[in-house]
DNA sequence: CAAATTTGTGAAAAGATTGCCAGAATTTCC
DNA sequence: GGAAATTCTGGCAATCTTTTCACAAATTTG
């Protein structure tokens, strides 16, 4: 497994495998959004079509997850009963034995926030519909896009964290999350329990735009609006923290939205 | 015709519009501070009964939607075309003038997006299955649950997942709804609140020309004309950070109309 | 071609957002 | 309990965004 394999390099990849969609995306994304990545994101394939299970199987293992391949609903909602180690669920409708929206419906209350990603046939939209209505994330349509599918995959599972990395890196600043050490060029940055929550979920959308109240809701833990400049306030902290003078900024504003983290 | 459109606003577009207005129920109230948050959707009704187009509006309004009734298909269908204004389609099927599902067939070609969710009477099943096969995205059939259209509309509307998808292209032109994301060619590009939804509407009828109107109805979130020539000031900002000079234009004038996406 | 209409441009005023600070409230730790 | 660290609030200043308006440029019309 090719695990550690930067994922901007795989990006090059994907821009010379033909892209079997339907319209024409522009030359593989670009993406230097997602910086160095140290753990294994793992994704349950239900599907039954084989071509279309070892198309996906290959496409995600290139790009660095770890892919198991069930063909059945049965046997897949065993699967994950007894063995809840996935970050994230792609699923066929039509499925032998016990079909996608019912075992969504099975699997929903036992893993509330484990992301689903639902392909359907074209012409089906009833069926996406029914599929979002039962609990499922988001829905993809075949004929499967290869950069539309990795953008939804990396974005379902950047929505809650999905399975978190015990390090990270940006740039010159290094995140150890299980010793809470944060350093940056080698200078070592202590932070409060506050400002490393806020430092994290940058971390973990480094590359992306993150809004404040995305921000508010998953660092003070809660679903409302912050009625203070409580966020902002946070980040000036952490940023006299992490960007001192003379070094590149890499908490950058984005007016009107939220902070960003990364090189600019 | 006994119109409710004892709103200030209307006044104005009842001058412009010759044939029948429709009902004007919009709420006004141009909020700049939560427009960012979450755009308001706009839903075109266009059902004959009365006293269902009441309920259906009243009952969208409370959960933030902005809603037009209209009573006939042969309007409905002048009103799209006029105005690429909705993010959504509710329809009857048995509609005077013109059928659900012939007006289905008609703006398919034009809005191949718009999510259209049709409602029928029980015991109609071809019917059901004749407007899935022309083009609508979902069928409710009466009596209507309020949390069954409910969950249906936010599945249609999701931004991910539902009809609308988490990123477009167009030509070399990138655009992450999501997570706020705009590229060309790989360079980045930075928008205001506003500019981003200007291109955002642009990009969801992009290949289609967009009235001045709607884009000042959609991207302003007001039910009136604009007063001055603010959408052409934003396009021109959008333009300079979009179609820098050496690269090909994408963003087009329409004279006498509005502005289109697409290449050229 | 000139007049009329429509669209593009620059600049400044008005409006909002964000940065920053000082101090108050709360929690933690001894 | 008290000191220290952390968290939070509110206000003002700096900065950026939005809007308006006057005029220039482009296009259509007569």
């Amino acid at each position: 497994m090719n695990d550690l394999s930067s994922i901007a390099e795989a990006d090059k990849i994907e821009s010379k495998i033909k892209s079997k969609s339907p319209i024409q995306l522009s030359k593989g994304g670009t993406n230097l959004t997602d910086f160095n990545r140290t753990t294994t994101r793992r994704v349950l394939v239900v599907e039954d079509d084989a071509s279309l299970a070892g198309f996906l199987s290959a496409e995600l293992q290139d790009h660095g997850f770890a892919v198991d391949i069930i063909r059945d609903g049965e046997t897949a909602l065993n699967k994950l009963m007894e063995k809840s180690a996935y970050d994230l669920l792609i699923l066929e409708l039509n499925l032998p034995k016990l079909d996608g929206i019912s075992l969504i419906k099975h699997i929903r209350p036992t893993f509330p926030r484990l992301p689903v990603l639902v392909v359907t046939a074209r012409n089906r939209t009833e069926d996406k519909v029914a599929a979002l209505v039962s609990g499922a994330d988001d829905c993809l349509t075949k004929p499967i896009s290869l950069a539309e599918l990795l953008a939804r995959v990396r974005a379902l599972l950047r929505r809650n964290g999905g399975l978190i990395p015990i390090s990270s890196t940006v740039g010159d600043l290094t995140f150890h999350r299980e010793d809470r050490r944060v350093e940056r060029n080698g200078r070592r940055i202590e932070l409060t329990p506050r400002e490393f929550a806020l430092l994290d979920v940058m971390i973990q959308n480094a590359g992306h735009p993150v809004s404040r109240s995305a921000l508010f809701e998953r660092v003070w833990n809660t679903a409302s609006e912050p009625s203070t400049n409580i966020v902002d306030v946070y980040m000036k902290y952490v940023r006299d923290k992490v960007d001192h003078p003379g070094e590149p900024r890499l908490l950058h504003t984005v007016r009107g939205f939220g902070y960003e983290l990364g090189p600019k």
